[in-house]
DNA sequence: TGTTATTCGTTGCAAATGCAACTATGTCAA
DNA sequence: TTGACATAGTTGCATTTGCAACGAATAACA
């Protein structure tokens, strides 16, 4: 009576439990470089690396692009400004709007951290083959594709 | 001067990143379900379904096969005490130690959503192709394999 | 033009979180 | 036995988070 009639979910098969696991090891160890180093969240590096990948927008636009709440990227864009990593400006053309875009310290931070990125990269593909490792980020865009569109894109 | 003078880093295709996408559009789509029907939290959710799966254990169990922070399975699992879903023993070998156990309407709940949970799962293969899952499956068992044993197990 | 709806970004507040400190229990060895 | 150390689980506290409400600016349109 102890040991469930068990039904046919496994947790251990259950995709969302395995993103989330994998998401979670793969993101602490990339983590602790930003945090130790340069004392950034999670969410400031994210939009210093939207910033710095796409170039100078909007908040509400960093919202859209990387499915950040707006609450949690208007106190990181605060922050990110009071440590002197980017700049609000704004725009002429629409007063509700401010332009963003990273100073030099904080393209500084971004190309020092994207380099990290790519050795960090290398080596989870190294870990794990790099057929897997392709396999793997095709999976992964396929599913960011299917569920990003339709939900609230 | 506005724009980067680009290093080769690309959010785009930063796994990390990847996997947060992923991991973070698919878990909310089916947190939806157990939240509206039954206010579940995701660490409620999560601790209900290790303790369905693999039966009776206590907190430090579950902390070590789902990684999550012990101070969050202690609450959740008050939690899940107060609304019925389980019950807590101590264990007479070991009174540290508290055996938990579903209660039924704890076992109903987790079969309930187990076939919500399998049914999502039909659903993403469907959306990507089985091959594409099967091996997006075994590239995050990889993962996990691959940084989760070195680092906290 | 005036009225209503929408969008951008911030703030208030309650809930969730992480970390360290703590209690209670158990282990090991002198 | 005693004392040092380890483990299970809880609690205090500061920080982070999400949601809803808000003010300001703009769009839409009668």
């Amino acid at each position: 009576m102890r040991d469930t009639p068990r039904p046919d979910f496994d947790l251990d098969a259950f995709m969302p439990y395995l993103l989330n696991q994998a998401a979670e090891h793969v993101s602490l160890g990339f983590a602790a470089t930003y945090k130790a180093d340069y004392g950034l969240t999670r969410t400031q590096w994210r939009v210093m690396a939207n910033l710095g990948r796409f170039g100078a927008m909007n908040a509400a636009e960093i919202c859209r692009i990387s499915h950040i709440e707006k609450t949690r990227v208007s106190r990181a864009v605060a922050q990110l400004e009071a440590e002197g990593y980017l700049t609000r400006a704004r725009a002429s053309d629409d007063r509700r709007r401010e332009d963003l875009a990273l100073t030099e310290a904080g393209r500084a931070v971004f190309v020092a951290l994207g380099a990290r990125g790519m050795a960090y990269q290398a080596d989870m593909a190294a870990r794990i083959g790099p057929e897997r490792f392709a396999a793997l980020e095709e999976g992964l865009r396929a599913l960011i594709a299917a569920y990003g569109t339709s939900a609230d894109d």
